[in-house]
DNA sequence: GCAGAGAGTTTTAACGTTCAAAAGGGCGTC
DNA sequence: GACGCCCTTTTGAACGTTAAAACTCTCTGC
């Protein structure tokens, strides 16, 4: 492994010499920077990141807490958002640090710990949930945290946030679904307690209120995301005797959910009734007829947490042209993935 | 943050022995052990981990690569892989850094990047392909690492591995459906050219011979992993004429199409056929009959990855009693978890 | 009473980098 | 030709930790 003093010697220049060559090239005349860079590259060398973070106490690390869900509840598209972080993250010459927590406030000195021994710079939340502690602890301890996902409920946003407008794709699914033809359009959801839920809610309603179409009765309530609960709330809708002709479902599962009792009925998804998910779960495209459903731009939610989290937001904000990037908290529009479960009826 | 030379201060000696406190607290008198001790606690010193890797040169940081499924196919449990990897990691004092990387051998940069930079000590491959050539090369390297799965179609193994034996979990799997009555029972597969596909496959054969099964035209190839591709090869099955009465797919998602086609069919998983999937992902659990699944003991698996990686075995391999831990080569055994999708009959 | 052992503690030096300040060299101005 | 200035390079110190050597006691044995 080649260190600073040995490119120095086989340069001739000083050790200093060479570190500026990497850091701040423009120090150096042409011919002295063409030969540190020869000798550089001749001899292999990477600078130590350890000697680099000390001197300057900054790791450029990442933490983000992987997740736990005891009750098997799998986060689909955690493959898909932590592959889009870590390329955000390496766009910015950093990387994401792994590690595991108890939920809730129990995991605090994890965090706390992590930081203190300097193994990370800040965190990136996620999973956040109802009245989530982390936040407001992070904030008080202030280290440097950015959270994908809105703390709901609280009257005001404990730090920088990134979220995707559930309301508005929901809304967008009805529309779609409008375009299509249906007329009397259900809601999949979950129990009220979901600030998540709530949100996506209510751009269904606000959407078909605008578009005319009636709400009453036609959302449901499931007790957990799985199929069969999916399946029996759809059964729900189709016997309610409302015609139902569209279901905007708040989660791919409950989507599938649907599918299945539409095929049990001997309907026909995409043709009977228009059928939308939520998430763009790997399950969409693997599923006949293939799931229409809400995509959340993932490396879009990624770039702004690693951009909040690595930038200074108290300068920029009021410098900087752009309004919408100075702020800490920023709210992205999903995308509808158009297929199969939603063709023209 | 308080440093070592501060907490020194406050208890009245050096700054190495309250290094020793932590390190070797054994060279401490009990009265300066807990006078130091004191002294730590109560200014919340963490030591520094940049300052700690630069003298050790340890970072105690494991790289591993996230896979990016191109195709949209996801890695179902993933996870739980990460979250047992981080955990195993972390009863170390280690933790898992992530980074993406391209695929095959123009990702090897990356990997010698990171070491180089002394980022990570070594790296967890997963993904591992027929003829994988990541292996071979950090070998050549001399970059530490041990891999999930094995590296199919070598002749020798390079490096040290932990798997899974598939062929194990599929005769089981056969065995399982033997019991509960099913006499005729076939196997969906993916194509050839995956090693991991014969080796589970050649379990279902074995099986099946000993126990007097016929396997002739009873092994169908999926081109894909997908819901449709599973329900298409159930369907062959089921049409062969051949009176099928149990299905062991390789995967959950191929599980999840020979549902939906019995179902299609008026028939009853887990009473008219019976029906295994593999991996036990998240999704066993969500659909209707819950199906039953061969299950990753991804919690072993990570301890024995971490195991290897992090002790030598050149050393330990003759003096240890343990013949089995001694090696670098872990086949660990996978657990059939029983649901309704393979009631008996 | 004194050499020697040993436990406990301190001193010294180093890990590889960057920051701040100082030093060197070339050039123009008066 | 002395001076000041800018551009480039070097020097010295520091980041916080640990390994190894050195020192200081106290205890043991003869």
């Amino acid at each position: 492994m080649a260190t600073l003093k040995q490119v120095a010697a086989h340069a001739e220049v000083s050790v200093q010499t060479v570190s500026n060559a990497l850091n701040a090239p423009h120090r150096l005349r042409p011919d002295t920077l063409q030969r540190v860079t020869k000798s550089i590259e001749l001899l292999n060398y990477r600078p130590n990141r350890n000697a680099r973070s000390l001197r300057t106490s900054a790791v450029e690390l990442i933490g983000y807490c992987v997740p736990s869900w005891p009750n098997g509840q799998a986060h689909l598209v955690m493959d898909q958002f932590l592959h889009s972080l870590c390329g955000a993250a390496e766009a910015t010459g950093r990387h994401i640090l792994l590690f595991t927590a108890p939920t809730g406030v129990d995991g605090m000195p994890v965090y706390e710990d992590l930081h203190a021994r300097r193994l990370v710079d800040g965190f990136v939340l996620s999973q956040t949930e109802t009245h989530d502690p982390r936040h407001g602890w992070l904030r008080e301890e202030q280290i440097p945290f950015v959270s994908f996902g809105r703390v709901w409920k609280e009257t005001t946003q404990p730090g920088p946030f990134v979220d995707v407008d559930g309301a508005v794709g929901c809304a967008n699914a009805v529309r779609h679904l409008h375009e299509t033809g249906r007329r009397r359009i259900g809601f999949l959801s979950w129990p009220k307690t979901s600030g998540l839920a709530e949100d996506r809610l209510s751009g269904w309603r606000a959407a078909c209120q605008e578009l005319g179409l009636p709400t009453k009765g036609l959302a449901v309530r499931c007790a957990e995301d799985t199929i069969d609960e999916g399946a029996r709330a759809t059964a729900e809708l189709l016997d309610s005797g409302q015609a139902v002709d569209g279901i905007v479902a708040i989660s791919d599962i409950l989507a599938l959910g649907a599918l299945r009792e539409l095929g049990t009925r001997g309907l026909i998804a995409g043709v009977d009734v228009g059928v939308t998910g939520f998430d763009d779960s790997p399950l969409a495209s693997v599923v006949s007829p293939a799931l229409t459903s809400i995509r959340q731009p993932m490396d879009q939610i990624a770039a702004e947490l690693i951009d909040i989290l690595t930038t200074d937001h108290r300068r920029t904000s009021d410098e900087s042209a752009g309004q919408l990037r100075s702020t800490t908290e920023r709210l992205l529009q999903p995308e509808l993935v158009v297929r199969g479960s939603s063709a023209p009826g």
